[in-house]
DNA sequence: GACTAGTTATAAG
DNA sequence: TGTTATAAATAGT
């Protein structure tokens, strides 16, 4: 039975690390030194990388640029725009130290139409956010397009109510501090007048502690005025 | 029975179209709406894409740069060399420097700038109206914003239901029509079968009237339809 | 962020 | 390039 456990447990270490079965195992993360192989790899991974890049920019609206050259040089590149735009975009983030590249990154003549494209679409879509120029269009996207609104107003409306909350929430623990300074303050207020009626009972020098009385009531109003 | 199959049909339609089920389903590529869902899968997604890069830079020994912008303008960006370093690689590979030469022909740089502000100002503009990005704003305009949003909703609403208005109207008209219409036809088409009847009375050759009779049903049958 | 269950990418042939 | 079975990524919770 041991016997028959060590071959078990032999088999699994050598299927795992260096028997070939007839089918995909999982590889490891480092170059591929047959060339071959390498580029059929590079070849399928490259198509894999790019789907992924332009599904990203479809489904989350980003804007991707990519440049990939292979071992043997060969330029591949993807991105949803033209890529001068992106690099154009990229440079304000980087270091200083790529200066150099802007003189080679001068504004193209397509990227000002690209843009102005760009403006007429946004006015467009933002019109009709607005609820203006809807002559056009027809009865199915303008119920379309009144949930969206519906939704963007809603979710206004919840900000509007999350903030005021926040608000209300803060504003009442103010009150609160401030009510419980208050407190205190009276407190000593009555300790203070206590003191001086006393001392205005046994002693004549009572002006002295009198304005010394006003004074301090000045200070109190000042520190409600502050808090 | 038949009612009960079409809700059969209709319900499995709905389940496979929009009823989202508990489990993970094939999604569609085009842009997510939902908010939330959008960053949640922009982030999941953009890190698969980077480790996909890493990967196929390390597998194929390839120069990879990624520059991804997300709707918000954020920058994520990767890179196996300096980004500089691959974006001056890519520079030859673009018929930019061409362009360079001349440059006085070109439109200025200050063009594009103004026109990429406008666009960012758009943008920025049209994600409030989508009820994103609500985080900087006040409860003030938070209001405005809402009070706004809901004045667009109502003009869609009111051009909706003009448009409804004008579509039901016409096609009660047209309703009419074809009603009146119809009427009349049937009015000539029994007094052509009392005709036909009365000569089939007192004469012996029918033949000739009876297909003419044909004839003429098959033509009301036309004007019907094309009514 | 973790989990689960379908989906997608891909290693090997 | 196409196929197949498994690994990996990921949508929805």
């Amino acid at each position: 039975m041991s016997a028959r456990r060590a071959f078990l447990i032999l088999y699994t270490r050598v299927e795992i690390e260096e028997y070939n079965p007839m089918v995909r195992s999982r590889i490891q993360i480092k170059k591929i030194e047959n060339i071959a192989a390498r580029q059929v790899t590079f070849s399928k991974r490259r198509r894999g990388l790019f789907k992924k890049a332009q599904e990203l920019s479809t489904l989350c609206d980003a804007q991707i640029g990519l440049i990939v050259f292979s071992s043997t040089g060969k330029l591949h590149n993807f991105s949803t725009t033209r890529m001068s735009q992106i690099i154009q975009r990229y440079m304000p983030h980087t270091n200083n130290l790529d200066h150099q590249l802007d003189a080679s990154l001068q504004p193209q003549p397509e990227d000002c139409a690209i843009l102005c494209k760009e403006v007429a679409e946004k006015n467009r879509e933002l019109r009709q956010m607005k609820g203006e120029g809807l002559e056009e269009l027809g009865i199915e996207e303008l119920a379309k397009l009144e949930k969206k609104i519906e939704r963007s107003c809603a979710r206004v409306r919840h900000m509007k109510d999350v903030k005021c909350e926040k608000l209300i929430t803060g504003l009442k623990q103010k009150g609160c501090k401030l009510a419980q300074h208050n407190k205190r303050l009276k407190e000593k207020m009555s300790e203070v007048a206590e003191v001086h009626t006393l001392e205005n009972q046994s002693s004549s020098s009572s002006s002295k502690h009198s304005s010394y009385l006003q004074n301090y009531n000045a200070k109190l109003d000042t520190s409600l005025k502050l808090a």
